[in-house]
DNA sequence: TAAATACTAGACCGTCCAGTTTGATATATC
DNA sequence: GATATATCAAACTGGACGGTCTAGTATTTA
């Protein structure tokens, strides 16, 4: 049996499987879990039902499936902002920077969305629920206590500049995260957003000299 | 027509109207609004399906009822204790008393149901989600706040309290909220609680001291 | 006692939906 | 061309569920 063995007759198309994974995504995301029929998956995806169960044996499955396409879409974005800025700049500016962009992502309908619905199914796919978290925010905390601790320069160590990084999301979420996850809160504006992001940034810094110096 | 009218025929039970809130509650937190029919409900309460609907309208309006039932009964733990606590205490010791509470309010497994089930539902009622945020977190915070600017002693204005009373909350929720919500975190023991909480509130009396200064 | 309403138990209706089946057509390998 | 698989369209199955209806019983006021 030879190392590439092509299966014999037609091959399933990868094109009509990500169609199927991407207008998943979409309705999952806008509609729930529980208000999401298979058979609109398969009208909104241009596909038979049948081949929607050919690609995934269940909705549990293509559920599962679509959120975890979803995370690993959102997994970039600090990595590499974070990497790029942290050259030439001030622990301050550095922190109002990382802090912009997570505000934003915050705010991000579709981030709210993911939320959402993670949270409405973590007791029943808790799986889902834990590569959610480890895809996002436990991969952007992990960049932020990096920039922080390299700030500190040795007078902070490991487990501090965790501490303060935790702390600065926190400080930056503030009531935001959860007034946008009940839907109470809209959007800020990009002049709101700068002004809260620098005061955390303030307080943070006051925290890091406090705890750094000794 | 005189004013106390009495309705002709057999009175509504206001036994059974309590049943049948007290079971939906139950049912709504731990299964969730669509994993809750009128059938289950009507079994749990000890009742029958019409009489359910006799006393509620719509699976909606039931949902409703039950959730904002629920919200009244969290309500008063806050107020009580801070009022009855902030009489001889130190700023540090009245922020570790109250952060205690609060840490166990957001570790306590109904509160977080509760969450979930608004979250999940924020989309679908928006009333709902409102009516429980002001219930809940909002009603907390005003608390809170009113006690820091107490302690501000004047050289602290209504807005910087509020700002600091969110900035606590924010950091003692810090990551752990968001990772029960998932169902990633299981509950701190007491001394971690204790541990967590002091952290917290040196942070804020820092923050404090810093801004209520001149 | 009579009229009115609550309550029960269960049948019933219409709808929605996950998943299957069927039979025809298309596309790949051998 | 033969075989195997994918895909389609549509019908179908089985079950869950929101909500209504019925018919008989219980409880209240007038």
């Amino acid at each position: 049996m030879a190392i590439t063995t092509k299966k014999q007759g037609r091959p399933k198309s990868e094109e009509k499987y990500h169609l199927i994974l991407h207008a998943a995504s979409c309705l999952f995301l806008k509609e729930g879990f529980a208000n999401t029929s298979m058979d609109t998956v398969a009208k909104a995806s241009g596909v038979s039902k049948q081949t929607v169960y050919s690609h995934f044996d269940s909705k549990d499955a293509l559920f599962k499936a679509a959120i975890t396409s979803k995370c690993r879409s959102y997994q970039l974005d600090t990595q590499q902002l974070v990497s790029s800025t942290a050259h030439a700049l001030s622990l301050t500016d550095c922190l109002i920077k990382v802090g912009s962009q997570f505000m934003r992502l915050l705010q991000d309908p579709e981030a709210i969305a993911i939320f959402r619905v993670i949270i409405a199914e973590a007791v029943h796919s808790p799986h889902v629920a834990t590569l959610f978290y480890q895809a996002g925010p436990e991969a952007s905390l992990e960049t932020l206590s990096n920039v922080i601790e390299k700030f500190g320069e040795g007078n902070l160590d490991r487990h501090m500049a965790q501490q303060l990084a935790v702390d600065y999301c926190a400080l930056l979420k503030g009531e935001f995260h959860t007034m946008m996850l009940c839907g109470i809160q809209s959007p800020l504006s990009d002049i709101e957003i700068d002004a809260h992001v620098r005061r955390a940034a303030e307080k943070i810094l006051l925290l890091f000299t406090h705890y750094s110096r000794r």
